[in-house]
Parts: structure tokens; sequence; C-alpha cells
DNA sequence: GATGAATGAGGCTTCATTCAT
DNA sequence: CATGAATGAAGCCTCATTCAT
């Protein structure tokens, strides 16, 4: 269900064998080294094939399509940043609720930034494929780890919770990404980090005293 | 005149007679339900003349390529943006620090809203590339105006003034788009309002009081 | 008959009055120029309108499509040179034979030389349209004007008198085209000239002495 | 190598197995057929592809385009005539003039006659511009070869040497060229070739003989 | 008559995908 | 299994021509 993927999307053989999995992550890792040097107009299979080594027909023998390919790689990336939050959601679940949206926002953005790169090149991959099952999905899990880190705090918060909840992933997605589409993004990124933690902290807690009345 | 264009992204002719009016904003109305219905993928030339009611060589009069259809789009659309923060701003330039974050945040996201259909529209289109230099000059008019808004605040924020706004910006424009993406924009947008806006009261509060300390 | 024309090549209206004669003129002039500063492939209906200084619906006006003004313009300019060899031979049907041919050589390249960047251009026109049977309407009259000037040979030369007609017809059209469309043409013309007609001399003169043993 | 070509030309890929080399030739028959049945104006890659027997697709493995296909076409074509003259001028270098100059001619005429479809072909194809360049070199290595034959006349030629061998290389392609573009090839090249050969023989005599007085 | 907006057939080219070797 | 030659649907765009104003 996480991260759903339909029929047509799926890869083809399981890599198994050791070379298989060195053929699959060099075809991903071209692919985002494509997307970056070339930008999403150039991302063709012959491209990304030549630039993983392979031949095309090798490529079509991984991923039955050029939609799969990215599909899949999208969603390994997504799925890393779910986990990552998830995780950070649950150690953190008995800290106080400033320290566990600290540990939310930190969790996203440091997932983003683990590899920059491939962060960067996916957001711009939506010129080459429909990504927004695989967004969508992201967002529900990302609503579902910020509702359970709220959980104590339902009654305070019950009128708009879900309000609260919906514009704060919002803000910590959607302003993320913007720093990744931004041009100096290595050097904004940290600076970022802490002021979307700092905003999170003061809107949170601004929520928590005194309702929808701040 | 602003938001400067290169060459092969001019229009061709300037619509004269009041039939060529019609026609270029069919045609710009017909990029945007394309978008809107098909996605960015299928947005080509003739589906777009198709759905205007011209045919495929009208469009070439108009417009010397996909590329400047779409830039003359986005363009009208961020133009129309840019200006009604500016305006927001200055109208409220001698209230208090809250009502004019708020009256930013208004402006932004009202401006959007206005043709929500357009403003999905074009987020779909925007990693089309060529538009980036568009959206670089929003953002830049954008943290003009916001530096402008805390004009009278530069000292209690020296320290990170430029972060903070770099930040806020980035969340206002991010989340918005956010939403716009989500699949239940009308019912969204105007509780994200709400919430965006008591989000910047509480950072820009919470920055105003005791510098990065909070 | 001379430089026939089918029925959809013919001229639409005979320019009578003076307004008329001025646009037609202008767009054949707008047709030259185009042809020399853009090239064949660019030379479309819609530019030589532009510089002719008349709407594209005017010219349409004159000339039933493009093909017509071209073979029109060609066979203006092919006409004339007809005329002017045929003069040419007639005027010095009483001269030597020496004579006779520099008469023809010269008044064909003088007939060529009058304009000669109409002469480039319209060399280059081939690839815009099928001029064949205009050449060919022009190649037979040259034929004939030469056989008329060989008349008085015809004993020597019946042997292969067509042969020597035809082939020397052949290198003055033929020569003279590569002389145009060389780069250094207002050069290279006055001195090809020279050795065009020394060696037709030459050529006719051994022609005549001992038929085709030389 | 020699005929060098700009970038957009370069033919893009070399047929290794021998199933390319099959294709290569059939496109250029393909091309060589088009344009002797339907002109220069009808030229289309589809076409091409077309009578070829292969996809549109396959066409463009080969060739970035129309204009490169066509430049590979004549570069081949004016590379065998260039050769074969240089040789010819070679293996006759201790003859006396007159056969020098016969075997100039010869080589030229039958290097063109060799294939006469590709050679009509390609004269009607020869107003494409790009293969300006091409026809310059070859001239240029007529030139050059020409110059060689008369080395050991130069001083009774001193005068007009350059005016001389500029004409008669002028005549000798142009010439062809125009029998080419005749009707009647097939009958009238043969002796076209006599006359040419005679013809230069009567004029480089009269200019050896009495420079420039003849 | 003159204009120029509109038309659409048809050209050029790319690229995801298949399949014989 | 890997290869890469072949495919062709589909995109972009031009330009000769028409016709309502």
């Amino acid at each position: 269900m996480a991260l759903a993927s339909s029929d047509r999307l799926k890869t083809r053989k399981q890599p198994r064998q050791a070379r298989s999995k060195v053929t699959v992550e060099a075809i991903f890792q071209a692919t985002i080294q494509v997307l970056l040097a070339d930008g999403p107009l150039l991302l063709t299979t012959t491209r990304v094939a030549e630039r993983a080594g392979v031949s095309i027909g090798t490529l079509y023998q991984y991923f039955p399509g050029k939609e799969a390919l990215l599909h899949s790689l999208v969603a390994r990336h997504l799925e890393h940043a779910s986990q990552a939050v998830e995780e950070a959601c649950f150690q953190n679940r008995h800290e106080r609720l400033e320290r566990r949206a600290d540990a939310f926002v930190f969790a996203y953005i440091d997932a983003k930034t683990r590899d920059p790169d491939a962060s960067r090149a996916l957001y711009h991959a939506s010129t080459a494929i429909e990504i927004k099952e695989l967004s969508d999905a992201l967002i529900r899990r990302l609503h579902a780890a910020a509702r359970t880190l709220m959980a104590d705090q339902s009654e305070t918060l019950l009128e708009d919770l879900d309000d609260i909840i919906f514009s704060w992933v919002s803000i910590v997605t959607g302003g993320t990404r913007q720093i990744f589409e931004e041009d100096d993004t290595r050097n904004r990124l940290p600076r970022f980090r802490e002021q979307l933690a700092r905003m999170s902290r003061a809107y949170l807690a601004a929520a928590t005293l005194n309702g929808s009345r701040t």
C-alpha cells in the first residue's frame, strides 16, 4: 500500500544477483545525473543507458519503461524520507512537544539533504512522470506521523488540529522544496533548517496556548 | 516590461484587432485547461490549439513556440501576484508588524486564489525549465517586499534578518504551492490562509522578541 | 510559345494602371532581394510581401501563387537574354564568323551582367520552383540563334554541326552560370567574357578548318 | 577528412554491422532516386525513408538531418571526381599539353558519367545551399590540378594564366553540368565529351601560341 | 482593391520501445 | 542475458493560400 504502484510500473526482475544490483544502481545514478546535467527534457532512456554504461536493451530488462524507472527512483527516495520522519517521531515520542517538532523537521530536511543532488533532480522529475500519486502517499504518511506527534495535545488543539497538521506539513514540505529549487541550496539549507524549526516551535506553541485565537 | 524575456520567448504579433484579442485569450485559457485536465506531459501545441478552437497555425502566429506561450502565461500570472503583495505592503506600511505580516500573506494567497485553476495549472507547468527565471524574479520581489515590511525591526533582527526573510518567503510560497497541488484545494485554502498568517505572526513575534534564541 | 506558361502560372491582372506596375515591380525586386539576402529556403511569400511593402493579400492579387511569381520573374529574365542574343545575331549576320561568335557570347554574358544580382538570385531560384521548362526554352532559342549564326558554315561542319552548336551553347550557358555561382563574380566576369570569346573563336575556327579531325 | 564538415552535418552512427551498411546504402540510393523522380522540391526525409524501405527513425539514426544526408552524398560524389582528375593529371604529366588537356576533360566527364543518375540527381540538389562549400572545394582542387597541368606553359601563358585556368575549369564543369540537366543526357554525353576535348585543345593551343592576342 | 487573421497540410525530428542477432 | 538496429507514433513548427472585414 505504502507508495503504491500500478501494474505497469513494477520492476521486472528483482535484482538478486550482485551484478544485477550493481546494474540497477548504475541506472538509478545515471538517471539522477542526467536529470541534473541535462534537465528533465533531455532525460531519455538512451541517454540514461549510455551514462549508466549499459545498452538500452539492458535497461529494459530491469524496467518495463521510463515511467517505471522514474517511479522506482522517486519511490525509493520518498520511502526513505517517510521512514526517517516516522523513525524520528517514534524515537522522540516521550520528549516535549518542542523537541518532537524539531525532530520532525530535522528528520525531513536531513533526509532530503542526505543526497541533495538526488533531491533536486527528483523535484524536477515531475516534468517527466506523473508523481502525484507518490507525493500524495508521502504527504499522507507525514500527516499520520504529525498526528502521532501531537496526540497528547489533541484536547487543546482539538478545534483545528487537522488544519494545523495540514498546514504545518505543507510548509515543511513546500518550504523545503522551495529551497531545493533555489540557486544557493547548499548555503541556504542549514539556515533554513534552523528557521523552520524555530518557526514550528513558535507556531505549535502559539496554537497550544490559546487555540485559534492567536 | 519587468520580467525580461529572451528573444525566442517574445510573443509574435500584438493582437490589434478585437478578433485577435479573443484568440489570444482563448489560447491562454486553453493552455490552463489542458494543463489541468491532462497534465504538463500532455501539454502539446496541437492540444492547446484544439482546445482553444483555433488552428495550430493561428497559435504560431502569436507565439513562436510552446515555451513562449507558457512564458507569457506565467509572466502575466506572477506579475499580478508580485504587484498584489507590493501593493499590500505599501498600504499597510504604518500598521503593526502583525498586521503587516497578515497583509503580506493574505495578499499573496489571495492573488493566487483569484484564479485558482490558473494557479494550479501553472504550478504543474512550472518544472518546464525556462520558467525558473520568472519564478526567481517573483521571489526576489517578494524578498524585497518582505524586507520593506521589516524595515523597523532591523535592529532587533539584525543578526539573521536575511535568514528570516528568506525562510519566511520560502514557506509562504512553498506552502501555498503545496496546497494548490493537493486534491482538496478549494476546501483547504481558506483554512491554510488563516494558519499561515497565524504561523507568520508567531514566527515573527518570536524572532522579534529575542533574536535567534527562541 | 516562347517561354510557355501553363495555366496556373499566368499572372492575374495585367498591370495596366501605373500603380499596379509599381506594385508588381516592387514585388519582383523584393523577390530578388530576399533570394540574395536570405537564400531560396527562406524565400516565402510573406517575406516577399513584407519586403515589397505590400500585404500578403495584395501579392496574391497580382500572382496566383508563389510558383507563378517566380515563373514570371524568371521568364522575364530569360526572355531578355534570349532577345539580346537573337538581336546580336541578327545585327552581325553579315560579319565574319569570328565576329559573329563574339557577338553571341558578349550578348549572352552582357544580358546576364545587366543585373548581376538578379542573375545570381535566379540561378538559385531552382530550389524554389521547377524552372526546367523555362531553361529549356531559353536553350532552344539559343540553339536556333547559333544555327543561324553558322548557316554559311554548314557544309564544312556538316558532319557534326549539331554537336558543335549544342556543345558550344552548353559551355556558354554552363560556364557563365558557373561564374555567377562563384564568390568573386564581379571581378571574374569581364575576364571570363574575354576568355569565353577567345575560346569560341578558337573552337569554331578549328571546327571550320578541318571538321572533326582537330 | 578532406572536405571538412561542420558539426550538424556529421553522420551519426558509423555502420558497423553488415545490416547497417546495407541500410545506409539504401538511403543513399533512395535519395538519388527521389531527386531524379520528384525533384529537389519534393526531397523530404519521409519520402527518402519510404523509398529506401526503412522507417524514418532509421534514417535519423545515421544522419542528423536532411542536410547532412545530402552533404554526405555530395561529398562522396565530388571526392571521387576530384581524385579521378588528379589521378589523370598525374598519370599524363609527361605527355604533350594536348593529351594532358584531353586527360583532364575525359577524367572529369567520365567520373560524372560513372553513375549518371547520381550526377543528375546531385546537380538538381545542388542549390541546397550548404553544398556550396563542397562544390567550392571541388573547384579549388580542379584549379590546382589544372595549374599543375600547365606548369610547363607558364612562361608563354604567364600574362593571363590564371584567367585561362579559371575559365577553362568553368566551362568544363559548367558545360558538363548543362549536359546533365538536359533531357537527352545519355545520347549527348559522348558527343559533348569529344567536343569539349576538341575545344580545350583549340583553346589551349591558341592561348599557348600567342598569348592573349588570339 | 487592400488587408492580415486564420487555416491546415505537410515537413522535420525525437525517443520510448521492440526484437532479431 | 546483452546488444543495438529498427520502428513509428507523435511532437514541433512553417508557410502557401484563403477570405471576411
